[in-house]
DNA sequence: GTACTAACGGGATATTTGTACCATTAACAG
DNA sequence: CTGTTAATGGTACAAATATCCCGTTAGTAC
């Protein structure tokens, strides 16, 4: 585990790059496929085209591994969307959210990444920012109701944008249920009844 | 991974029970320390103070041992509260779930355990069963809101009980935001305002 | 209490996983 | 274009992890 000073940092030229993609990208099928538990950092060297050596060397252990990529997915923000209503604006991230959980590789993909983040303290960092972008992203849909005077002033927006997801992750790490389009569609609204009637006035 | 045929089934006296009880709190422990990643049968053995090959005949991997502990979870059934009043039954329940996941050995042992169960279908089915038992618990009190004329008719129950939990395991799970006590609160209100509103009708 | 055998426990063994070494490759500077 | 060296990749090695074997222990039946 012993962290060498961040390759890529004194020569982050085409190669080092190129291998990190590879490494990162086989990461994601495996962890996709098989989740962190059926996870050998030597079948992901395999399925990059790169030598084992490297894989331990820059990374060291599978949570490490999952950091970065994060780190790399936290990059790539999503467009979002306008639509002028706040119950239209949430059922937009819900239904996004919901996609991208069910979908049959991001879902198990994500599912892996918060497993991952349970085991090491420097992952659990990572996914904390990668979150606190996604949500930064929708909070302005909020702040412009409350302009609006569709939600009380003083409404936590970021905790009104948590009140969406929320229902969704539950399904996916423990309940179990089917995560369906009823279901976006559910939290969005709910959401908004909970923030009109001021439950997320700071 | 060759799984005998379930010991303790056709002798299921002192000895056998013993070792199942000492090895499943010997995880639980080794588990809130260390997390499912952290975690070597052979410390497990030690810790039960039981030989190593006992822990790898009888159960052979971490997840499989998580889901055994699961159903022994499961058998411990939590009382619930019955106050009369919606808001304050959900508050009873979001105060309770609270105070588990921000408990210095729940929380973490709750964490390895949803992580496990991403590994592992068998264990990813013990914890579907385990929150269909607590969230069961809790279905009355909605159903009875209902009848008091205080919930619209056709209410989905476990939906609104399911709606309590969410925000929470969402703060442990993803976000990573402190669980605090006004957190609890906050999602019971929510849920609450949510169903009067019939968000949660089928 | 005696016989029977499921289940346990310790040690040897096999397998898998992680590290150290060093020759080779290719990014960057001049 | 040429030299320098960060970074890679193969091989050999060390450590941790899982399985096998077999004598011992202790539930259960009679």
């Amino acid at each position: 585990m012993v962290l060498v000073g961040e390759p890529g940092g004194t020569r982050p030229g085409g190669r080092t790059a190129r291998v990190r993609a590879a490494v990162l990208s086989a990461a994601g099928d495996a962890l996709a496929e098989s989740g962190m538990g059926g996870l050998d950092l030597t079948d992901v060297a395999r399925r990059a085209g790169v030598g084992r050596t490297t894989v331990y060397r820059r990374w060291g252990s599978v949570p490490a591994l999952v950091a970065d990529l994060l780190q790399d997915m936290a990059e790539q923000s999503q467009p979002r969307v306008e639509t002028g209503s706040l119950l239209k604006d949430l059922l937009a991230n819900a239904r996004l959210v919901r996609d991208t959980l069910a979908h049959p590789r991001q879902g198990p993909l994500f599912k892996a990444i918060i497993a991952a983040a349970t085991c090491d303290e420097r992952t659990a960092r990572a996914l904390n920012r990668f979150y606190e972008v996604r949500i930064s992203e929708w909070v302005p849909c909020v702040e412009q109701a409350v302009e609006r005077g569709e939600l009380p002033e003083g409404t936590d927006a970021r905790e009104v944008v948590r009140a969406v997801s929320a229902p969704l992750y539950y399904r996916l790490l423990a309940s179990g249920d089917p995560l369906d389009e009823a279901v976006a569609e559910r939290s969005a609204r709910a959401a908004v009844v909970a923030a009109r009637a001021g439950v997320h006035v700071r």
